[in-house]
DNA sequence: GGCACGAACTTAAACGATTCAACGTCCGGC
DNA sequence: GCCGGACGTTGAATCGTTTAAGTTCGTGCC
């Protein structure tokens, strides 16, 4: 149906070779042939296929996303930093959603595998780190978003949640809370790793005991945020609570006041994630702000460093975080 | 690097061909080779190069979506019900962003052509349907989502914004208010269109004059929210607001109160697309549902029969959407 | 005049699959 | 003993590009 490179060589009487050189500007052509291909190109509205020029040149320009859900701000907001950078430099994007399961996050990483993308940018799910290492076979620069695997594993740009959780729960411990509830993301996530060491640092500094029973794991979703908290407040009496992300935050604050306790007089919050509606509710919410765009920028400028040279050194970055205090605490 | 059919066959002593028939099950082989062939194909950890086998086949299981921005959870949770319908039938699914920009959509547009999708679904943002249709000359079937271009120009699933702003504009009407301000997209958007014409609709139904000083124009973002609202507010004295979607309604939620203004009490609140944070604000704000993953969901099967049986006939569906009262009205 | 050289094109071999047509082998039927 | 099929396998063309390696031709130099 549409037009191919052999359509425009028959009708301006050149070679193919001659148009591809045309079209790329790779060879010395003359002026007088150069103006016959570009008009047949013109009229055929002739576009090269990028599939046969990248089964040709072994490289796609196109680089792969896999985060858990795009029905999460945080996650679609770094995708757009990642477009961002992407399109500026040629590349486009293929964003697939792992839904948090590592099966999932293993067939799509197969798919990428076959589908020869110059590069892959994932939000790991998976518990094992050589799993995932053998999925990936090493074919393409891989880089980390958000989570890490493992201590020192591979490029990755993250955010530094330890010091925004030692921040959090020192000033909600400064302001005299010696109650204070966790609920964070999957054990085995980095970012609850470390917040869990921050949450235990802070408690340390301030002279208060680590209780277990004031921490829990959700998997990011309002009804998470609503049932954790719920569950919190019945059994372990916190007088305030920290959430690892938006989507929790507001379950929990519903629940909270559905419980007919008051922010911040019965419970104090401070969630993560500063989503715009975090303002419009009464009161206001504390929140970690969390410069997602940022981050999938630098990790879209990390991965077309990786993929322009390899090299096996591995860079790690931590963007900093801000704790925006509202009426909440 | 990685193994490719050839390695294979040598490996297993056969033809590419019966490596290609084995991996396929496309003719029949003895079981004696298919175990020879299966092992190699282990052993190599073989994964056959999508890009070959689409240049040879001309198409690729891959569907484009362009929509306006990421940062909507409107439009995510839409490209969520297409992914589901998509992966369920083996394809796999490129998102990009329009930015709202025709310029950009006619650049993504250009891209996919020369990717080879099998098909397309858009949010259009240009004016001119001529222009888009060019654009697409045709090469594979394209399916319109949320807007539509011209009056009946082509497969499009829609939602009944006719239907849900007669419904709440009249239960406005109802209570009495006889000024409701009207935040809506772009004029040249279909949705917008029906909105206005419903609005016109219901006003004539409870016997109230137009003035076209209570309609406004954005462009979806909080800022438009805020800013039309306050002017709307100073100038043309509503006593109720309708909004056309979740990011100008909590734009304009903030700014009321910002003002000093009750709500429902000074101004009563209708806004599009409930979302959970709906109801953590105080009042809880009215919405107006929108059931966006079955868009998506109803989207994608439309394009996928279309990518099966090519016709002339071209479809377009309403899905109906869902008044939810709470105390902002 | 012969030779070398560069400019402007073309030829043809990849890239990694699919798939049609052809081929050999074996078997059963007449 | 010969013919016709079925079965299993292979060779080669093809998809639409890029690009290394020619080819042709005119020109300048000794």
């Amino acid at each position: 149906m549409a037009a191919t490179i052999k359509d425009v060589a028959k009708l301006a009487s050149v070679s193919i070779a001659t148009v591809s050189y045309v079209v790329n500007g790779s060879h010395q052509v003359s002026e007088e042939t150069r103006r016959r291909v570009v008009r047949a190109v013109e009229m055929l509205e002739y576009r090269p296929s990028a599939l046969a020029r990248s089964l040709r040149v072994q490289r796609t320009n196109t680089v792969g996303l896999i985060v858990p859900q795009l029905g999460n701000l945080f996650f679609t907001e770094a995708a757009h930093g990642i477009e961002e950078i992407l399109q500026r430099n040629g590349y486009s994007l293929i964003i697939s959603e792992s839904e948090g399961s590592p099966g999932t996050e293993r067939r799509l990483i197969q798919m990428f595998n076959s589908l020869l993308v110059d590069g892959l940018i994932i939000v790991p799910c998976g518990r094992r780190q050589s799993e995932l290492r053998k999925a990936l076979r090493g074919n393409y620069p891989t880089v980390f978003l958000d989570r890490r695997l493992g201590r020192f594993a591979g490029d990755a740009v993250l955010l530094d949640n330890y010091g925004a959780t030692v921040e959090a729960v020192g000033l909600l411990a400064g302001r005299g809370h010696r109650r204070i509830g966790m609920v964070l993301g999957s054990k085995w996530y980095s970012t609850t790793r470390d917040r869990i060491r921050a949450y235990k640092k802070a408690l340390r500094d301030a002279g208060i005991g680590f209780d277990p029973a004031l921490v829990r794991h959700g998997d990011y979703s309002i009804e998470a945020g609503s049932a954790l908290a719920e569950d919190l407040l019945r059994t372990a009496s916190p007088t305030a609570l920290f959430l690892a992300c938006s989507n929790m935050t507001l379950g929990a604050f519903v629940t909270v006041r559905k419980l007919g306790l008051s922010v911040p007089g019965d419970v104090a919050i401070i969630g993560c994630d500063d989503l715009a509606w975090a303002t419009a509710t009464e009161p206001p919410l504390s929140m970690v702000y969390q410069p997602s765009a940022a981050m999938g920028r630098k990790t879209a400028e990390l991965l077309l460093r990786r993929i322009d040279c390899p090299t096996d050194d591995s860079e790690m970055f931590y963007l900093p975080t801000q704790l925006r205090l509202r009426g909440s605490v």
